[in-house]
DNA sequence: CTGAAAGCGCTTACAG
DNA sequence: CTGAAAGCGCTTACAG
């Protein structure tokens, strides 16, 4: 029934065959203490000999830490978290880290994170991305070191950037853009259960609603999922050749379902609409979409960094903003 | 320096309070064996009140098997993935069973994952998605059951297409569009050290090649990344108002970028290009691209039936050739 | 520099 | 139905 691990080589065996202790092929191993070159250089050759490799678990029960750590992330397939997840790993591997990455496409992902039991539970310490951390362990977080990226909560560390200023600087630029017959629309992203939404959308719908406000406008406010599907078929919705479409989408991918339908329908820039979003993926570069840049590897830079902070027995909590960077292009 | 774990509960302290064995507190975690309705109730109980969680390596280590398995594919940020991994998720959790996701997206998380010390030796059973597994595990690959995804290797259970069949079908579908006028492009990719690349779009390759040669024509073959921006700035090189363009791109991700550009610069489906695609990705549908359906959800569901079909003692091989099809839409 | 021994937190026969 | 004990494969004081 089970897989028989028995054909596995153990620490014991290669001590029986190397003429020395455990101990000592664990020190080799860690390549920790002294060992003399000698012992050590022949338990290398038995390692390699037997193929063996030490069991994590094991390992991990005995040292008391597993050297791995989580990412948590609202799901895979979106660039912006394999850009974050790749960052992030560059970082940890140097230090010997491991990471895990949990991505929440799901309610069933959701539950299991939950679970005490669950693996994420097992890691030293836990990176959470755009997430609201209510929303995924409810009052009950897990008992060990967290770090949000993308996210804030003042009872935790985190890295992220000034959304109620991104909202105000898009709107500052479709101001600057606008006509006598401009539309004002935000296009952006709201959860289900709102009341655990991340601050993040909310914060850039706010910063953009009350600079309009202020010089006398008000967008149209429309709600849709991150994916380009739903980007596409909302242009479908609000395009309009009599207008000039005056949008900000909280995100890029959106907005590349927007830009996709203009594009295929013959709607220029300046001329019937203007755009910009927030990102900066790779393909926004070459659609000539205007959006507003997030440092996403700075962002995994500091987290790590914040991270071995407290590791090293730094414990005080702390909030890392970071700069954006508008990148004006044709839209 | 390092964390302490001191502060949670352990089965003894459980145990204890419940005044019980370890063992008992153990099976009624385990929900085995006949426990008494009472002390169960009691032990459950405890186990609240102490918020304990049972420590998986210390589980794993004890019994065997870590009810755990590795989801190896080549990219985070590519919907085909998540795809793929929700499905397969859904599947594995219905049997108790984790999964873990190593992208292999730079050569750090091959290197890793090449060291026999890596998590992903640790897990019960490996699923490798649309990668050609000489490559990654050269000659030594873990000593455990291994169930291939989108690719195929005699030597391993795997879930695939009959990708030679997908380019004929491609090549079929574009002579049926051809005018006099014509040009044949096959936009494919390749890996750098080609001698390891996956089979897949070889074979697609070949049989759009060959299917093409048979009638007469050759295509022009241009190889490059599998995303949109790589499409997009391909499209600017090939793109051209005086021929008529049929195009079979390997990738719905690389069509995309197609697609955008020749939808920015207005060429129109039949009258300045046709073309053709692999996957039928959400956004397909919405962007009009005719493509050929991968069954993905599919593929998830009969890779875990293969991989507890051995672990129940059936220990052949076995490689199942599932059915694609083509959609037709508006390219 | 090195080994014997205790211990990490579980599971699982074994005996009752 | 339940408990004491052995054992999983390591690491890490401790003693030499």
């Amino acid at each position: 029934m089970s897989i028989n691990y028995n054909s596995y080589p153990t620490i014991k065996d290669v001590a029986k065959k190397a003429n020395v202790g455990i101990a000592t092929v664990s020190r080799v191993l860690n390549n920790s203490e002294k060992v003399s070159e000698k012992t050590r250089k022949r338990v290398l050759q038995i390692v390699e000999d037997l193929g063996y490799s030490p069991n994590l678990h094991a390992r991990s029960l005995s040292s008391k830490k597993g050297n791995s750590v989580s990412l948590v992330v609202p799901s895979i397939g979106n660039e912006v978290y394999a850009t974050i997840y790749s960052a992030l790993e560059k970082e940890l591997s140097k230090k010997g880290y491991r990471m895990i990455v949990f991505p929440l496409m799901d309610n069933l992902s959701l539950q299991k994170i939950k679970q005490k039991t669950d693996l994420i539970y097992q890691t030293d310490g836990v990176f959470i991305a755009s997430l609201c951390i209510n929303k995924i362990f409810k009052d009950n977080p897990p008992n060990k070191k967290i770090v949000l990226i993308d996210s804030f909560d003042e009872r935790f560390d985190s890295v992220h950037i000034d959304n109620f200023e991104v909202g105000v600087n898009a709107a500052k630029y479709l101001l600057q853009k606008q006509k006598d017959d401009s539309d004002f629309f935000l296009i952006s992203y709201k959860e289900v259960q709102d009341e655990f939404t991340s601050t993040v959308f909310e914060n850039r719908d706010r910063g953009f609603v009350e600079t309009l406000e202020k010089n006398g406008k008000k967008p149209n406010i429309i709600y849709t999922d991150l994916n380009w599907d739903s980007g596409f078929k909302l242009a479908k919705r609000i395009a309009s050749k009599k207008k000039h479409n005056l949008i900000f989408s909280t995100a890029d991918k959106i907005a590349f379902g927007l830009k996709a339908f203009f594009d295929q329908n013959i709607y220029t820039p300046d001329e019937d609409y203007n755009m910009i979003s927030v990102d900066d993926l790779p393909f926004s570069k070459v659609t000539g979409l205007t959006t507003i840049r997030q440092p996403f590897e700075k962002m995994a830079k500091e987290a790590t960094n914040l991270y071995f902070s407290y590791i090293e027995g730094n414990e005080d909590i702390k909030n890392i903003k970071l700069k954006t960077k508008l990148i004006i292009r044709e839209t």
